[in-house]
RNA sequence: UGGGGCAUGGUGCAAUGGCAGCACACCAGCCUUUGGAGCUGUGGAUCUUGGUUCGAAUCCAGGUGCCCCAGCCA
């Protein structure tokens, strides 16, 4: 085989079996262009859950020079609204994600209204008057055939009749439904007389009014929508293969173009929920504040956490696309928001649990700036200035009063670098009436500002630290995962159960002068704590920061184990 | 006891009858003015039984396990 064939772009893209049933349909002709349909429901916000499957449709069709129709699936009025139109396309367009046009489901009621008449001409569809209960007992079980029902042989035009005065609002809802006439003994239970239409007279629909009274059920409506625009490809997660069946009898009985229904699995995170009934309760319940609270799995909240685009697309790449049921780890996400932030993030120093450190033999009224450098990672980045003084904060974790083996940080008597600044040797703590250390004491060595030592002298540790007298206050929120055990929904004590209480901690920390007025959204590598952003409740008098992911901490994980 | 689908290191994905590989995680080391980043290295997987074949993760048959389906939700 020559290159050409294996590779006709001449690159390695990644592949899966989605791409590659694509090009096979471009190969043997089944269709000379793709165009796919990104279909979300507006009855809710996007969460991490749907980045899969938007960028399955969306890349397929970028990478086969084909298009991409955003599609708003609102065929049920009672769970619509315009605010969630506005946010999806809100958080589609953040991720990069670009379309043709915009259109809905409901664009497509009258069309589809006159195929339904069509099937119904044809004796393939048929209104069934039966109560709810009774469509549902006369379905019959997994291992049992159903019963037709006594309306199933109506004529042509008492269900043509009748059809039209459920459209034009002469029947209460659930007194009855559309229902396409396959076989009630199918042993797939989707092909046991779908319905097609049900009456809803209320809530109005979100675009059409009151203009409609009966709405099409999903199975009726997707497949005739993606061949009336077109779609080649409908790319939908695997609850859907007992669908497929129904989806191309429908466009077998009208006739009409037939899209190819391929189906993948969806994305799972563990450490979360995804449904959004749980995500509500979150909501509802004040246990989050909201669907932007940066612990959701919501794409505003991720947004709002410091995440970009960028590596959440990476992690959403590197989980690939296959059929297996699986569940990502969040482990991977996090992996790929620090290789993202490590590149462009500026560096800066914060402590988020001060320390007082007096160092004894500086002199009072002194005031140096030191020059730090901005990111080690891009040189073109420059550096800054940062104000020292006699007195500093350094982290708690950074000083213990009797080390624990390994311990590298300050201690009586060990010497450590103040990053950019001198080395210090603490000489002694004051403690309160409790027994705490309240503050350190300590000397520097004047020849080793910069932080080298003239004598070629070394210390084990860089810490890094604030002067007290030029920090700026701030609220620094501290955030963990939303619950304590990788599935949430597993056991019977139900999600609620597993919250983590530590998933949001709230500190009063100091960060350097240059961070005292930061513009919101933008984003910081405080030293040797990780990744924050500036939260939108910010005030000038006030900044707030999110920690975005915490940095890799190797002291902590030793000492972790040790215990 | 119906139908549909899926089984590869801890996790997620490759290998399309020909040396089981990649990423994250893990472990060890190097380096370091971030115990960060980076670099090097180690360990660990084809659900099971049989068959076809010179050769099987891949093909065939049986078994086992897991997921989905009985909305007038999508």
């Amino acid at each position: 085989m020559s290159l050409e064939e294996t590779n006709p772009q001449g690159n390695n893209k990644p592949t899966d079996f989605i791409r590659e049933a694509v090009a096979e349909d471009l190969k043997s002709g089944r269709f000379n262009y793709v165009r796919t349909r990104l279909p979300p429901e507006p009855n809710g916000y996007l969460h991490i859950g749907h980045v899969k499957a938007f960028m399955i449709d969306y890349l397929v069709a970028k990478e086969n020079g084909g298009e991409l129709v955003l599609r708003f699936d609102d065929t049920n009025p009672s769970k619509e609204e315009t605010e969630f139109v506005e946010a999806i396309e809100e958080d589609a367009r953040w991720l990069g994600i670009e379309w043709v046009k915009v259109t809905y489901a409901s664009d497509y009621f009258g069309l589809l209204y006159d195929w339904a008449v069509q099937l119904v001409k044809k004796g393939l569809a048929y209104v069934d008057d039966q109560t709810p209960e009774e469509v549902s007992a006369n379905r019959g079980t997994l291992t049992e055939p159903g019963k037709n029902s006594p309306f199933r042989n109506r004529s042509v035009e008492e269900n043509l009749d009748l059809l039209e005065r459920m459209k034009n609002g002469e029947f209460p809802d659930g007194s009855r439904i559309l229902r396409a006439k396959i076989d009630m003994a199918h042993p797939n239970i989707n092909m046991r007389d779908p319905a097609m239409y049900r009456i809803i007279h209320n809530p109005p629909h979100h675009r059409t009014g009151d203009a409609w009274k009966i709405y099409p059920m999903y199975d009726w409506s997707h497949g005739q929508n993606d061949s009336m625009e077109g779609i080649t490809h409908s790319l939908c997660s695997l609850e859907y293969e007992n669908h497929r069946p129904l989806y191309e009898w429908f466009l077998d009985q009208l006739g009409v173009f037939k899209p190819r229904q391929i189906e993948f699995a969806r994305l799972n995170m563990n450490y979360t929920v995804m449904s959004k009934r749980k995500l509500r309760r979150l909501v509802e319940e004040n246990i989050v504040n909201g669907w932007d609270d940066p612990r959701m799995p919501t794409l505003r909240a991720m947004r709002r956490r410091g995440y970009t685009a960028e590596a959440v697309l990476e992690f959403i790449r590197r989980v690939g696309v296959a059929k297996n049921y699986s569940v990502s780890a969040v482990s991977l996400l996090e992996a790929c928001v620090r290789e993202d932030l490590n590149k462009a993030a500026l560096r800066r120093m914060a402590v988020i649990r001060p320390l007082k450190v007096v160092i004894d033999n500086y002199p009072d009224e002194l005031v140096e700036e030191m020059d730090a450098v901005n990111n080690p990672e891009d040189p073109s980045a420059g550096s800054r200035k940062v104000p020292f003084s006699k007195v500093i904060y350094i982290e708690q974790d950074d000083f213990r009063e009797t080390p624990p083996p390994k311990y590298y940080r300050l201690f009586p008597g060990n010497e450590v670098r103040l990053r950019y600044a001198y080395f210090v040797k603490c000489t002694h703590v004051v403690k309160n009436d409790a027994g705490e250390v309240v503050e350190v004491h300590a000397t520097y060595d004047p020849t080793t500002r910069g932080g080298d030592s003239a004598d070629g002298r070394k210390v084990k540790s860089t810490i890094h630290w604030v002067s007290a007298a030029h920090a700026k206050e701030v609220e620094i929120r501290m955030y963990d995962r939303l619950f304590t055990k990788e599935d949430p929904e597993e056991g019977d004590e139900g999600f609620l159960n597993c919250l983590n209480p530590k998933s949001l901690e709230i500190l009063t920390g100091y960060v350097e002068p240059l961070l005292a007025t930061p513009e919101v959204g933008s984003r910081f590598q405080f030293e040797r704590l990780g990744y924050f952003c500036v939260d939108k409740d910010a005030t000038p008098k006030k900044p707030v920061f999110n920690l975005t992911v915490n940095l890799k901490d190797a002291w902590a994980k030793m000492e972790k184990k040790g215990k």
